[in-house]
DNA sequence: CTCAAAAATAAACCTAAGTTATCGCAAGGT
DNA sequence: ACCTTGCGATAACTTAGGTTTATTTTTGAG
């Protein structure tokens, strides 16, 4: 188990834990990564799609824009995430990526990809886990939307990139938040204005405070508590389809 | 290309088409179905997850409920889909799922699913396509909760469930949509009251009328417009997962 | 260090949608 | 025929959050 300073490598092994062979092939997947800034498009929609990406560093995000010229921010990508999953499926992307910071990305083009599916039938799985916990992420921002106010959505967004990162519960009550005030609205459903009101309304609370883009969670139970929050859904074990390795080594 | 009238087949057969081996399993599938009645709850969150459910006659919907004792409607079901595909990952269903009418439902427990992903590699790729195309429609609700006036968001669903149909487009105008005034507001993320007066507003436009749970679309294209519907998400072609089989056996 | 551009805050005002309450109607049971 | 029950419509009133405009604050380029 080497390369465990990798974002994907960490993130992938809260779901599978993943024999020297698969590590292998996904430190390969890593090595030739390139650079990309803040605000650069990683695809846009209806873009062919026959390649995933690897977000080995940095934060982008997903978005619908509407004919009005508003958007909608669907999902926001951590270090280490993966992209492009579901679209293998029908060979067109379904929306517009583009990075939130600056990072790095490595492609991995579809040829590879069956090779690296023959090789890890455990990673295959583990990108279905990845795709599920994606759709319940989506699900959780809809019930936020639909269902809870300001306070408890903004809330709930924070408790959730806290539980997203991979650093060490005890180091998350403070953390870089790289969405300015227009990306939380339009990842939330509400206007700049109220995004900016309903943080003074947490900060008068004590809840939370947010100055440049740094996130500081004063009582993290207690804003749990006010949103509702409840994190199964960021977990999985995911026995049913992923068998761990019999022993030594595998398939 | 027997067993036509099985809305499962003609469901997953807009996906791929399948082999008469293949379509042999599927006939194995939803041979021992039961029948449930409306309201009945198919499973709830939290149940341990070992079985795949096909629909195989009737509505049903997943919910979430909220502390506050409202609910979030977060899919629709229809006359055969397949449900439980996400949660295959981790073992533990995700929210809760009911009858919206009565119905016929056909379990499929996971050591014979085992047997069907071996014997048909086509089959568990439809799956993936379908799980993702849930993904779109989730994305789709989410923008339209977010970022769609009510009677876009109405007129969206309503657009979408035509889609969704079955029956070729001629047949589509007119529908039975089992939700009541208040399943609609649950899934919608609004009230009854203004379910109500939208139903209106839109008949007032002469775009649609609803009585007792029927739907009459008067003006498909006018409708569509006005609710910014495109229904590219819904659609799909899945070249990359699912080769076609060799030659001779197609469908 | 300066200045321009971008981002955040603040205040005043507005509106879409929620809430509450009442009434009508159709379907089923007795 | 009568009552009950559930669903939908309508009206009056309230409110959360949007919009607009103006005023700071921060950032970043030179």
């Amino acid at each position: 188990m080497q390369d465990v300073s990798s974002h994907m490598v960490r993130r992938l092994q809260r779901f599978v834990s993943l024999t020297n062979a698969e590590l292998a092939l996904l430190a390969d997947m890593e090595r030739d990564s390139r650079a990309v800034s803040a605000g650069d498009w990683l695809w846009q929609e209806g873009d062919a799609a026959d390649t995933l990406l690897v977000l080995t560093e940095g934060w982008s995000c997903s978005a619908r824009y509407l004919p009005d010229g508003s958007r909608q921010l669907l999902e926001i990508f951590l270090p280490g995430d993966i992209l492009g999953i579901g679209e293998l499926a029908d060979g067109k992307r379904r929306s517009d990526v583009s990075m939130l910071t600056d990072g790095r990305i490595s492609e991995y083009a579809y040829p590879r990809l069956r090779e690296l599916f023959e090789r890890a039938e455990r990673l295959r799985s583990a990108l279905f886990v990845i795709a599920n916990q994606r759709q319940a992420m989506l699900a959780e921002r809809l019930v936020s939307v639909a269902r809870r106010n300001a306070r408890q959505r903004l809330a709930h967004f924070l408790c959730e990139c806290r539980a997203r990162l991979l650093e060490p519960a005890s180091a998350r009550q403070r953390f870089l938040l790289p969405l300015s005030q227009q990306d939380l609205a339009d990842a939330l459903g509400m206007s700049t204005v109220h995004i900016s009101r309903t943080f003074s309304s947490l900060a008068c609370l004590g809840l939370v405070r947010r100055r440049h883009y740094h996130i500081l969670i004063l009582d993290p139970a207690r804003l749990e508590r006010l949103a509702g929050f409840n994190g199964a859904y960021l977990q999985c074990d995911p026995q049913l389809l992923a068998p761990e390795p019999p022993a030594a080594e595998i398939q």
